[in-house]
DNA sequence: ATCCCTCGAGTTCA
DNA sequence: CTCGAGGGAT
C-alpha cells in the first residue's frame, strides 16, 4: 500500500470506529459485532505501526479509559479493578508462563481456571455483611453507582450468610460478573419484535443497557444474573480456589466449571472442554481465565499497566472479522451454474485462514451491495463455511468496481442464460469444458462411483493428456497409459487401475446419481432405481410411468426424459453398461425400520453417517435430511448441529447412537 | 393460491 | 448448512 492510500485508509478507519463507539457507548446501541469492530481496530493499529507519522492524539488506538457517563454517581474503587491481558493460543500462554518463570525461577505454579463470562464486571461492597454499594468497573479507578439496579438481581445476596470469618469484618468487597442469560435475551427480543421495537444485538450489550436503566422496576423484569469470582478483601485465604469456596459459603453463585489445574496440560484440556461446551451454556463466554492459584505468589508478580502479571485471559478465536474483497470471480458448476466467488485478503477466523467466500448469485450481490475492493464483515458461525454478512460502505475510496455477471461463459465463451424469475445464471452449452470436468468429478465422487485414488487433480491430468474423454473411457485405461503421466509411478498407477476395476461393481442407484441428471440427486436416484430395477427399463421409461412415482412431478420427469432423449448419450450409456456390473436394488434384509423415518446429525462412533443411512434403508426405513414434524427419529452423534434444537422444538424423538443400534438387534 | 415438507446444489478448510 | 424450488396436501 502506498503512503497516500494508507493515510486515507487510516482516516476512514478512525471515522468508522468513532461512529461505532458513539453508537455503543452513548446510545447503548450496536450495529456491528464486537469482533468486527476489533478487526477494524486491529487493522488501524497495524497501519499506524507501519506509518507512525499518521498517529494522532485522537486516534482510537490512543485511548486509555472508557467514555465517562453523566447519568450515575461516581464511585471510587477501594482497590483498582484491573483488566486482563489476552492470549489467543497455547503458544501465547506458554510465553506468559515463561515470563513468570524468568521472574521467579523458584516458584511452583498451580493454576485456577474458570470461564470468562461476557458480561459486566461489578464490585460489591458489604458493610457488616449488608450490601451497601454496587459499582461498575468504569475506567478501573472510578466506576458508577448502580446499587439500586444490582439489588434486583436474585443471585446477589443482600446480606452475606453467617460465617466465622465475617464476624469481626467491617467491610468485605466481592467482585464478579453480571450477565443476561441467553434464554432471557431471546425472550426479551421476541417480545420487542412482537411490539415492533428494534431488537438487541447481544446479551452483553443488553445487560449493559439494562444496568444503566434509571427505573429499577424495568431492570427487575429482565432477569439478570451474577457470578462472583473474586474476594479482594483479605480474610486469610491463601488461594484463588479458596476464594471461590468462601464465596459459595457467603451465599454467592460461582462458575460451576471452575477448577484448579496442576499444569498447563490440564489448563489446555480445560480450554478445549469449555470450547465444546460453549454453545450449551446459558451465558455467553469469550474464553477462559487462567490465574496463578497461590495468592501470595499472585501479589508478588504485581501489575503491569492495567493488568496483573499472574493472570491471563485465553480467548476463543473470533468468529467474525473484517477483510477486503480483492476480486470476484466466476466458478462454473456441473449444471452450468455461474457462481460468483469473492476472493478475499486472507484472514484468521475461528482458527482457520479464510481466503474465499461464495456470493451465491447476483441477487445476493445486490442485497449486500458488495463491490470489488470493498471492506466487508465475514463470519463463520457454527459451521465451517464463511459468509459475507455486510459491507462497510463508509470505508470506500471510490475506486471500487461494480461486479457484473458476464454475458458469456468465461470458459467456453458461449452466451449464458438467466431465466426470468430464476436467480441463477447458467452456461447452457452441454459441451462446455468446465461443465464436463465438473460432471466428471461428480461421476467418480463419493456418492457416485466412488473410485479410490481418482480425484479432481488426476482427472484433470487424464483429460489434458487426452487419455479419456468421457467417464466410460476410464474403464479401458491401462497401467502403461498412466505411467506416461507425471506423478504416476508404477505403484500408484497400478493402484488406480485396481480402484477403477473395483468400481465396476456398482449399485444401480449410485450409477443413476453419478450420471448427473439435472434435479436427480441421491434420493431421486434411489427412487428411480427401486421402481425401474435396471438401466434398460429406465432408459425406455415413458413420461407417464416416471411421473407415477410419488416424489416426481412434471419438472423432474422432463429432466430425466431429456437426458435419455439425447442421441449422443446413447453410445456413452451402451459402453458404460457394457463395462460395469450393475447391481439391481437388493431386497430389504429386514423390516425393523419399516415405516419409520430417520435423520442423522453429528459424528457417529461406530460408523459414518452414510453407513448409518444405508443401514436404515436396508432395513426398510426412510432416510431424510431435514427435521420436520413428520420425522420419527433424530439420531444424534458427537458435536451435533442445529438439528437437535429444531427436533426438540417440534417434539421429535431423539435417539443416541446406542439407542439406534439397540433398535437394530 | 398457499403452506409445508423434501430434495438438490453449491460451498470452505484442515 | 443454507437457500431455492419441486411436489403434494390443504
Amino acid at each position: 500500500m502506498i503512503k497516500k492510500e494508507a493515510k486515507d485508509r487510516i482516516e476512514k478507519l478512525k471515522k468508522e470506529i468513532r461512529h461505532h463507539r458513539y453508537l455503543y457507548h452513548v446510545l447503548n446501541k450496536q450495529d456491528i459485532s464486537d469482533a468486527a469492530l476489533d478487526s477494524l481496530k486491529n487493522e488501524l493499529f497495524q497501519l499506524e505501526q507501519q506509518y507512525p507519522v499518521f498517529v494522532t492524539a485522537d486516534s482510537p488506538t490512543q485511548r486509555v479509559a472508557g467514555e465517562p457517563s453523566e447519568k450515575f454517581v461516581k464511585v471510587k474503587h477501594e482497590k483498582r479493578m484491573l483488566s486482563l491481558n489476552d492470549a489467543f493460543n497455547e503458544e501465547d500462554v506458554q510465553h506468559w508462563i515463561d515470563r513468570l518463570v524468568r521472574l521467579d525461577p523458584e516458584a511452583k505454579f498451580d493454576f485456577f481456571v474458570e470461564t470468562k463470562i461476557d458480561g459486566l464486571a461489578i464490585s460489591l461492597m458489604y458493610q457488616d455483611s449488608v450490601l451497601v454499594q454496587a459499582a461498575t468497573r468504569g475506567n478501573g479507578k472510578v466506576g458508577e453507582d448502580v446499587t439500586i439496579n444490582i439489588k434486583t438481581i436474585h443471585s446477589v445476596p443482600l446480606r452475606l450468610r453467617e460465617h466465622k470469618l465475617l464476624k469481626k469484618q467491617k467491610y468485605v468487597e466481592i467482585r464478579g460478573e453480571v450477565y443476561l442469560p441467553k434464554k432471557e435475551f431471546h425472550r426479551i427480543n421476541a417480545e420487542r419484535k412482537k411490539r415492533g421495537e428494534p431488537t438487541y444485538m447481544n446479551p452483553r450489550n443488553t445487560a449493559a443497557g439494562t444496568l444503566r436503566q434509571l427505573d429499577p422496576a424495568l431492570v427487575a423484569e429482565r432477569k439478570l444474573q451474577f457470578f462472583s469470582y473474586a474476594l479482594p478483601t483479605d480474610l486469610g485465604q491463601h488461594t484463588h480456589e479458596e476464594e471461590h469456596l468462601l464465596l459459595q459459603e457467603f451465599g454467592f453463585v460461582t462458575d460451576p466449571d471452575a477448577r484448579a489445574c496442576t499444569d498447563l496440560q490440564a489448563v489446555f484440556s480445560f480450554y478445549k472442554t469449555i470450547q465444546k461446551k460453549r454453545d450449551s451454556l446459558d451465558y455467553d463466554i469469550d474464553g477462559i481465565v487462567v490465574t496463578v492459584n497461590d495468592n501470595a505468589l499472585f501479589d508478588r508478580f504485581g501489575v503491569v499497566g492495567k493488568a496483573p502479571r499472574a493472570a491471563v485471559a485465553l480467548k476463543f478465536p473470533a468468529e467474525q472479522s473484517t477483510t477486503i474483497v480483492e476480486d470476484i470471480q466466476i466458478q462454473i458448476g456441473r449444471t452450468g451454474a455461474l457462481t460468483p466467488v469473492a476472493h478475499l485478503k486472507p484472514v484468521q477466523i475461528a482458527g482457520t485462514t479464510v481466503a474465499r467466500a461464495t456470493l451465491h448469485n447476483m441477487d445476493e450481490i445486490q442485497r449486500l451491495g458488495v463491490k470489488i475492493g470493498d471492506t466487508v464483515i465475514i463470519e463463520k458461525a457454527g459451521d465451517i463455511i464463511p459468509d459475507i454478512v455486510a459491507v462497510l460502505p463508509t470505508l470506500r475510496t471510490g475506486k471500487e468496481k461494480v461486479f457484473r455477471m458476464p454475458k458469456k461463459c468465461p470458459v467456453c465463451h458461449q452466451p449464458v442464460l438467466k431465466k426470468s424469475g430464476e436467480v441463477v445464471t447458467y452456461c447452457i452449452n452441454e459441451h462446455c469444458l468446465a461443465r464436463q470436468r465438473e460432471q466428471f468429478y461428480h461421476f467418480v465422487s463419493k456418492k457416485g462411483l466412488d473410485i479410490d485414488g481418482l480425484g479432481p487433480k488426476s482427472i484433470d491430468q487424464l483429460l489434458d493428456a487426452d487419455l479419456i474423454v468421457t467417464p466410460a473411457d476410464l474403464f479401458s485405461l491401462t497401467v502403461e497409459d498412466l505411467e506416461s503421466l507425471e506423478g504416476f509411478a508404477d505403484v500408484s498407477a497400478k493402484k488406480l487401475v485396481e480402484g477403477i476395476d473395483a468400481a465396476r461393481k456398482v449399485d444401480l442407484s449410485r450409477l443413476i446419481f453419478a450420471l448427473g441428471i439435472r434435479q436427480v440427486g441421491e434420493q431421486t436416484a434411489i427412487d428411480l432405481a427401486e421402481h425401474f430395477g435396471s438401466m434398460e427399463a429406465l432408459r425406455k421409461a415413458s413420461r407417464k410411468e416416471i411421473e407415477s412415482l410419488h416424489a416426481i412431478g412434471a419438472s423432474v420427469a422432463d429432466s430425466v426424459l431429456n437426458y435419455f432423449a439425447d442421441e449422443a448419450r446413447s453410445e456413452f450409456l451402451e459402453r458404460l453398461i457394457h463395462e460395469l456390473h450393475i447391481q439391481a436394488p437388493q431386497k430389504k434384509t429386514s423390516t425393523v425400520f419399516l415405516g419409520e423415518s430417520y435423520v442423522f446429525t453429528g459424528t457417529l462412533q461406530s460408523m459414518t453417517r452414510d453407513d448409518a443411512r444405508a443401514l436404515v434403508r436396508a432395513n426398510g426405513g426412510i432416510v431424510s435430511s431435514t427435521v420436520s414434524r413428520n420425522l420419527d427419529f433424530l439420531v444424534v452423534g458427537d458435536k451435533p448441529g442445529s438439528k437437535v434444537a429444531k427436533a426438540q422444538k417440534l417434539g421429535v424423538t431423539i435417539l443416541s447412537e446406542e439407542d439406534f443400534l439397540k433398535k437394530l438387534q
